[in-house]
DNA sequence: GTCTATAATGAGATAGAC
DNA sequence: GTCTATCTCATTATAGAC
């Protein structure tokens, strides 16, 4: 009998416990960095569980990366779709369109909870990693999605600008972002501490009108069959 | 007969075939995913010697890095002093300083032979770690005085900029010339194939415009004491 | 300096009692 | 669904012969 399973709403369930132990740990050190024993310790659950519920560390890194990416991507969409749709009325400027692909980000990073800038952290991290590592399939497949979307607003915006240029602009932006999310503290040092990698509101602010002005300069420095 | 071994331009020795293996080993999978039995396959020697040379696994790491940072960092502190003085002369655009600060990267990745190309690899990997990581101290602190150099350089050269907006600047520059340089593949997917992560040379002549646009906005958006 | 053998520990995964 | 015990293999590091 599955009856069982059809409890109304378990506090959190074990399966949940491994996924939030995991998310911490793999974002923090990585899946290599990352044993299964580490994970069930910090989850509080035997180490048998692990594979009862996921099968293999593989999986359970996929399966991290999807509990939340659903929802994620379908909110980053929303929020360029809303830009699209101001667009119509206020004509919004191109840094109110890299604002709207970044806040999302931001917004789950720094509001969302310790479990959600964990998750951001991974993400940061998965993307940064060759394509030759088998584990970071489930990531790419899961956000080509929104950044096509993206790319295809730039386009809208910039009618006049060669393809090309929209994609090493984009190519330049989404790079900046990656290692901006994983808040490595690079500007900590190069500021003296002044300035801070956990400070993304700020960084939501300077990154509207720096990329703006660079999507502007190559969008407008070739045109189509120039 | 050991004559072979006391000539005069030894080939390649037991020392440099662990670090030559150890760094292609560490660019691709990482740290934690390396272990230091490939690394002893891969170089051709035995497992012992590894200790023997480097003491441990961590010591190994931190001495890839510095094989090659020394002549590098003073390629790059080189190329940024040359852009000061040329400026003197024929006013480069802000640009030309950022094409002077990427190019011995590109110039190592692409045209210095595939321990260099698995260096930089490595290089960008380090800067995408979190510093809480152990292994990754000698990256850091050896790379700290040209990112010193090249801030103190656009200073200069926006002199009326508000000093925090050229920190950020040069962290939206650094950040995506760190994923960049990892050679992903993503504006390979994004554009469908037509542009390439590893067209350095292209990514090169776009960086420039791109970025100064951006930087000369962010510089000129907010004076000092504005 | 080189190499073999092995120590000591930790890894992913599973079997089977409850 | 939960938990203990364990299998099997890989890991870092070292000891000691040559």
């Amino acid at each position: 009998m599955k009856a069982a399973q059809t409890n109304r709403k378990a506090d959190p369930k074990t399966k949940d416990k491994i996924i939030d132990a995991a998310e911490v740990l793999f974002s923090g050190k990585g899946y290599y960095g990352t044993t299964t024993r580490e994970i069930t310790r910090q989850a509080g659950v035997p180490l048998g569980l692990m594979s009862y519920y996921f099968g293999t560390k593989a999986d359970l890194y996929s399966e991290v990366i999807i509990r939340r990416s659903k929802e994620h991507v379908a909110a980053i969409s929303a929020s360029i779709k809303q830009a699209k749709a101001v667009r119509g009325e206020a004509s919004p400027t191109a840094g109110d369109l890299v604002r709207a692909y970044f806040a999302p980000l931001v917004k789950r990073s720094l509001h969302s909870g310790p479990g959600w800038k964990a998750y951001i952290h991974l993400l940061s991290r998965a993307a940064n990693t060759p394509r030759s590592e088998p584990y970071v399939g489930a990531f790419n497949e899961t956000y080509a999605s929104v950044n096509d979307e993206f790319i295809a607003l730039l386009k809208e915006y910039f009618p006049d600008a060669a393809e090309e240029d929209i994609y090493w602009s984009f190519y330049f932006l989404s790079s900046a972002i990656i290692h901006i999310l994983v808040e490595s503290g690079s500007i900590d040092e190069t500021s003296k501490n002044t300035l801070h990698s956990s400070d993304l509101e700020t960084i939501l602010d300077k990154m509207g009108p720096f990329f703006e002005a660079g999507i502007s300069r190559l969008a407008n420095g070739h045109k189509k069959g120039g």
